[in-house]
DNA sequence: ACACTCGGGACCCCCCGTTAAT
DNA sequence: ATTAACGGGGGGTCCCGAGTGT
């Protein structure tokens, strides 16, 4: 049911969601409260369940629009690196990679929360499970086509381990080193004119 | 004070241990609770404060147990993989990157709580940057030595990602490929006789 | 659920503290918890953070409410003492010291709190500290116009602390003979027209 | 059961009960725990239960310590005022209500304790009564024969009072006043053989 | 019919007084 | 006389829904 104009309520359920889904990637799944959702979207708690069914069913759609956000965040990436010349694998890679990426709290979902994933409900987990396919397939797009198959779900894995073992080692040097190394293995890997021969 | 023979109260605070470091991979640092270890380990929740001044310092020391636990399961495989004719690396990537280790709730600890340590406590992410360390100094010491320094991180991240995302795909033929994906992706880069040349 | 009208909350709010302000006198500061109060104002004690943030902020409002509710008890008793022609010091005397006051749990929370007070936190102390200036200012204004300024204080300290022994002493020969000195004392230095003749 | 030599369980015993007479004078009735004191005396809370019946029975003895202790040392007040030529009954009030007493933690049981004991076991309660006879069975001494008898009773709830409202109202110049006031009645109405005429 | 107030239980971490065993 | 554990709450937070007003 799409809505002909947004009304009232969509404009709440909309509030929530962004606000959920800025939330998830703070605290994980386990840090997400209804009551602070609420309060947070500017409205009270018990209003929540007009919007959802369930925390569960919110938890699963604020990961889905994480997903969806983060997914063009990135693609807007691709983009402005094409105006410094650079590969949009490049670009991938030095984006994903980032220092304030590692940092920042509204970045990759899946690297956010890829451990607590297999935790959750069934609803939470198919929504996990889309949010990985779309992060390969994005990044399948990057990649020279010569690759093989599989090649995306390798970078990606490789993309999502890197950041969150940073993370979890702090922001210090070894962290960013952590990082920079990644950073030039992908890329020597991954992103030749001549690719790497293979 | 080492107690010299282990004596009741060493017992219990070992099983005590024992039984988070289980827990703790299986549901996750939000996942485990005082009085839900206390009964796992045959004990009541009353006496936990005897053996542990917080839960906090459990999840801590939990953690580390599972480390060193993990750390060795890995050493031991890679003795087995040497009877089998297999290179330390090989051994090691076969282990990791199983079906075996992706369903296990005895795996690797790094892997099963990437994401939710940066929300931990300050004892808590220190007992988890020294477990990612202790990961990448293991893996360090399987490589070939002509490899560049920083490669052990970069293993460490491509493994560990691949085994959340996986995980995150749930237990079925996409998640196997993509085990089996950065299992010769890795085996090609970094387990080569003449190294990388190829 | 049933009331219908004046906003619930402010009613349960009211029952909650009135509740509590009982409470505090029977049992004192620390034989209060959260969900006894809760159970004999007819809730659960989980809806209790929806009206207190914390049980410190029930004691400390408690208090107040319970030193009000004294404080306009006695004035009501000096009114009643007035129509039997005794002079409002007089009343004071005879209804603080009664047997009855002594019994009650309904009486003055100075009394019944008074050597928890200084164990209690910065917020229930400030409390305390307005529960007896309260107290000797109600009693000042019973006090004929030419009694020494730290009279009240003086008369505070003695039927209080005389309340007090007397409880301790247990509801027997001994304490009522406690009260009935304490009672004709304070009335033969502060009662006098003619103010015994010091 | 007198030991004729002390015997180590009677150090250990005396040590116990030492320890719980300040600690009841400093956190009163609920502010005191058996593990506490046992750690405070140099024991593990283990071996209480070989000294006391119960937590009761200490709470019991260690009032009864505690009144025996302040008798004593209020006795001991009253020989050093003879020797500054001060009436016993001015020692008394001097040092009963003076800005020392009202902060230390060794002060006067009953009126750190007043308003608990009613609420206490009846063991307790026997014991409290008896505190409370025995205070004013000591103020009763140092008065002048003249005075009318329940003139100590008086005395005594007068001096209990005053000590628990300064304390109440904080150490503070209206604390100090309350006090000031309190001694200057007292001394005045009997302190002179004939009456505050100095 | 939409939105919210208010409350209900369940659960969590922590601490306490007490006691079998050894 | 101690070690080590028990079980019962303590305060606090959470998710959720029955009832109420707009």
């Amino acid at each position: 049911m799409v809505t002909p104009q947004p009304g009232r309520k969509q404009l709440s359920h909309d509030r929530i969601l962004g606000t959920a889904a800025r939330a998830l990637r703070e605290g994980g799944f386990a840090g997400i409260g209804v009551a602070d959702i609420m309060n947070r979207a500017g409205l009270t708690h018990g209003g929540f369940y007009a919007h959802f069914p369930s925390r569960d069913a919110l938890l699963s759609a604020a990961l889905e629009r994480a997903s969806l956000d983060s997914d063009e965040r990135l693609r807007h990436c691709l983009k402005d690196g094409k105006r410094k010349d650079l590969s949009p694998f490049h670009a991938l890679v030095n984006s994903y990679l980032s220092t304030r990426h590692m940092t920042s709290p509204e970045g990759c979902p899946v690297a956010a929360l890829a451990s607590e994933m297999p935790l959750q409900s069934e609803a939470v987990r198919q929504a996990a499970s889309t949010s990985v396919v779309r992060l390969v397939r994005t990044i399948a797009e990057t990649l020279p086509a010569c690759h093989a198959e599989g090649s995306a779900a390798v970078v990606a894995s490789q993309m999502v381990g890197a950041l969150q073992l940073a993370r979890a080692l702090g922001d210090n040097a070894a962290s960013h080193r952590h990082l920079a190394a990644t950073r030039r293995f992908l890329l020597e890997q991954f992103d030749s004119p001549q690719p790497t021969r293979r």
